[in-house]
DNA sequence: CCAAAAGTGTTCTACCTACACCCATGG
DNA sequence: CCATGGGTGTAGGTAGAACACTTTTGG
């Protein structure tokens, strides 16, 4: 439900670009406005008495009932542009809000993009928020007309995120707990949309030093059972914190 | 002078670290609010008929002069904390601004923080804003007591900045049209707050492919003349595009 | 026993690191 | 002529790219 607007920061939004992945596939968490053709991503409004980050968490927990996610702001959109007219004629028109938040939605509005990666699996039920009819994973290469410049903002997720993969390990939060190499470079090849080497993907990966091998394997293919792995999750967030590569 | 705060998106700010290169130093423009004993970084307001980049760079032009600069956006600064109490009082008290403009103050505020990255001569007038009376360079490493949180989001800045050097030249904007070999590496020791080896530094910026050697040499050390370069500035402006190196 | 996919090792190359020598200038 | 700092080259090590063979399973 909106709160009272008066208890909410004028002409700032929020938006998550939840990333998951299933199926050899990105997905990405998107709700169905009431009445509307267009999808859109998660968002919220920003309580003056909370943080911008906290607000976002909250977003976070409520579409997917996970918190404790990696969580990252990526970039404020502060264009104009992005505040069409008639825009909120539509919605109050579809019934997503009533006519006396008329003025309040048709300020202005700058909206800071978040984008998180969740484990696809562990999203029990993803929750549409009120104004939406459903909640759904849509894949990143299928993706259906979305909402006012929330293409924008998930491309630009999208970007940043491949190119944090050059400093930072990705998996935790996206991979179960156990995985295999060859899934943990699925999930790469995925996110960078190209294909890599086995061989060289497995010697870099442990060279990272951030994977623990466990005594277990994946069964249950007319093949070669693959060892299990799992992130030693305290190397794993110090090589987030310091960084992988740099050429300096 | 502020405008109408009626034609200002409510709540939100810019603030804007300005770095200059000079005698071998990192500086930063800042601002020395009226009757106030900290300094402050250039800021300003967000017209609701302008796009935020647009409202950055006239801050920029306000202060240096300049425009057609590097102005990059690298985060939103979003903690309810950073509103302090009492503030407000005391910029009406030192006459920083009018009692009329308590209510606009007292709002909360998130700040929206770009760096630019500027030739220090060209600079030739740092211009105050209204509710300044000063605006001097200042050492990166001897810096005053600053305002609010305006020593967070310079260190963060800085921070950014650093890590950016991993993925793009720098130089452009903040070296005179010629310079040599040294002088650039100066440049990146002083970003960087480290020293690097002469021989390795010039291959590696030559393997750039970003900069064209020229006839002239800087002359007047007692010793062998440096040949002068200047950037390549389609190439330049490529490797910041594309990106100069990448993991995957 | 065969297909499928996983695990392992080697060679070649490119780049990064560390270092030493010569060169041009001003004083 | 000498001190100062700039230009150049090279040997050794490390890491990435390309690639082939062996292993283990299910059917």
């Amino acid at each position: 439900m909106i709160p009272n607007t008066n208890e909410l920061h004028p002409g700032l939004s929020i938006d998550c670009v939840i990333f998951g992945f299933h199926e050899n596939e990105l997905k990405v968490l998107l709700l169905k406005p009431k009445n509307d053709d267009c999808w859109a991503l998660p968002g919220g409004f920003v309580k003056t008495d909370q943080d911008v980050d906290t607000e976002a968490v909250r977003v976070l927990k409520n579409r997917t009932g996970l918190d404790d996610i990696f969580l990252k702001q990526f970039y404020l959109f502060g264009n104009v542009s992005r505040n069409k007219a008639g825009h909120v004629d539509k919605m109050i028109e579809n019934g997503m809000i009533d006519e006396s938040l008329r003025e309040w939605f048709s300020q202005r509005f700058v909206t800071i993009g978040y984008y998180a990666l969740v484990e696809y699996s562990q999203v029990k039920s993803p929750t549409p928020d009120d104004v939406s009819e459903d909640c759904q994973w849509k894949p990143l290469h299928d993706l259906p007309e979305l909402w006012l410049d929330h293409y924008e903002i998930l491309k630009r997720a999208h970007h940043d995120l491949k190119k944090a993969l050059n400093d930072q390990p990705i998996g935790l939060n996206l991979l179960p707990e156990l995985f295999s190499m060859p899934e943990l470079q699925a999930l790469y090849e995925t996110v960078l949309e190209k294909e890599l080497d086995r061989r060289n993907f497995r010697r870099k990966m442990l060279a990272y030093d951030i994977l623990i091998q466990t005594d277990e394997r994946r069964t249950g293919g007319a093949h070669k059972p693959p060892i299990l792995y799992k992130f030693d999750k305290e190397k794993y967030h110090k090589a987030i914190e310091n960084g992988l590569q740099s050429a300096w």
